[in-house]
DNA sequence: CATGCGTCCTGTGGGC
DNA sequence: TGCCCACAGGACGCAT
């Protein structure tokens, strides 16, 4: 589901509820909610309680809640890590609310200042899931990604590539990277280890920005349209994080319950038959990856011949 | 090594 | 009305 934009959504609702807080103890009502984790539900719960989470961080579509080392002074050594997959969802509840519909986890805190409070991990098609895993140093040395000063990230999460709003991207090595891929451009923005955040949503919506057609091998772009791509990247994932991410459905929504507004900002993605918002001609939608493109052909046309070598 | 496909799930909406 | 198929915002493992 969630693409960057829900996800930091997300991060950012934990974040003032979860940072210093003590975790008073953690549920495990279905185990399929810990495909990350290596122990079971029964040790997800003990090794959980009685920790107390220092900040809500993000990179890509990648949470992480690191914990409080047991002996203090040193830097963080593990952390809860999650990803929403397709359908998860992080919801903040009173203590003892009623169970949610899809609840698989549940994780209840005591903060110093707000007092008791759940997190809730819901999930109606369980391909998310939770893990308490190890922080281990970044490759960069740079910070571990939003809302994580240090430079540390979950192993788990360590092949996952800095996303384009963290201040730690490379362009340079973006741009080198895609003049090596003989793969069609959506598809590399897809890959979670050349750029992470960017789903089928926003990949569309970026593509269409940019004028590039989602079946144009990457190295067949020229340095300005690469450069052009990853400013519309930027620019739509900002967007739509101002707007509180894309909801279709009451599936995507804050730590509240909450939908986003960016779907009434869509231009290509979900549009199938309607007209481009730039030149008027409708929009297609092709199926390739296994999976739904959507794109004007008239504005996002393939390169008539591919530069030999840039 | 790089690339591409199948698979893990549950639910909804459209067509017949 | 009811049934069945297609499709849904992701990531990973494995085959080629």
């Amino acid at each position: 589901m969630p693409e960057l934009p829900e996800v930091e959504v997300v991060r950012a609702g934990l974040a003032p509820a979860v940072t210093g807080a003590l975790v008073l103890g953690a549920t495990v009502l279905d185990e399929r909610a810990l495909t990350r984790h290596t122990g079971d539900g029964a040790e997800f719960e003990a090794r959980l309680t009685g920790r107390v989470v220092l900040s809500a961080a993000r990179r890509g579509k990648f949470l992480w809640l690191p914990l409080q080392p047991a002996t203090d002074g040193t830097a963080a050594t593990d952390a809860v890590v999650g990803h929403l997959g397709m359908s998860g969802q992080m919801l903040l509840r009173a203590p003892g609310a009623p169970m949610e519909r899809h609840e698989r986890v549940r994780i209840d805190l005591a903060h110093p200042v707000h007092g008791e409070l759940s997190v809730v991990f819901a999930d109606q098609r369980t391909f998310g899931s939770l893990a308490i895993d190890d922080l281990i140093p970044t490759a960069d040395a740079a910070a571990g990604g939003q809302g994580w000063a240090e430079a540390s990230v979950p192993a788990q999460v360590a092949h996952i590539a800095r996303d384009p709003l963290d201040p730690a991207f490379s362009d340079g090595a973006f741009r080198r990277t895609l003049d090596r891929k003989d793969s069609a451009i959506k598809r590399v923005l897809l890959d979670q280890t050349v750029v992470s955040g960017v789903g089928n949503i926003y990949a569309d919506e970026s593509l269409w920005a940019a004028r590039i057609h989602p079946e144009t091998p990457a190295r067949a772009l020229s340095t300005r349209a690469v450069k052009r791509l990853l400013a519309e990247v930027r620019h739509v994932l900002e967007k739509a994080l101002a707007e509180g991410g894309t909801s279709f459905d009451a599936q995507y929504v804050n730590v509240n319950g909450q939908a986003g507004y960016f779907a009434h900002s869509l231009n290509a993605y979900g549009r199938t038959g309607e007209p481009c918002p730039r030149c008027g001609r409708p929009i297609v939608r092709v199926s390739f990856t296994n999976r739904s493109s959507h794109f004007c052909p008239h504005c996002q046309r393939m390169p008539r011949s591919l530069p030999v070598t840039r």
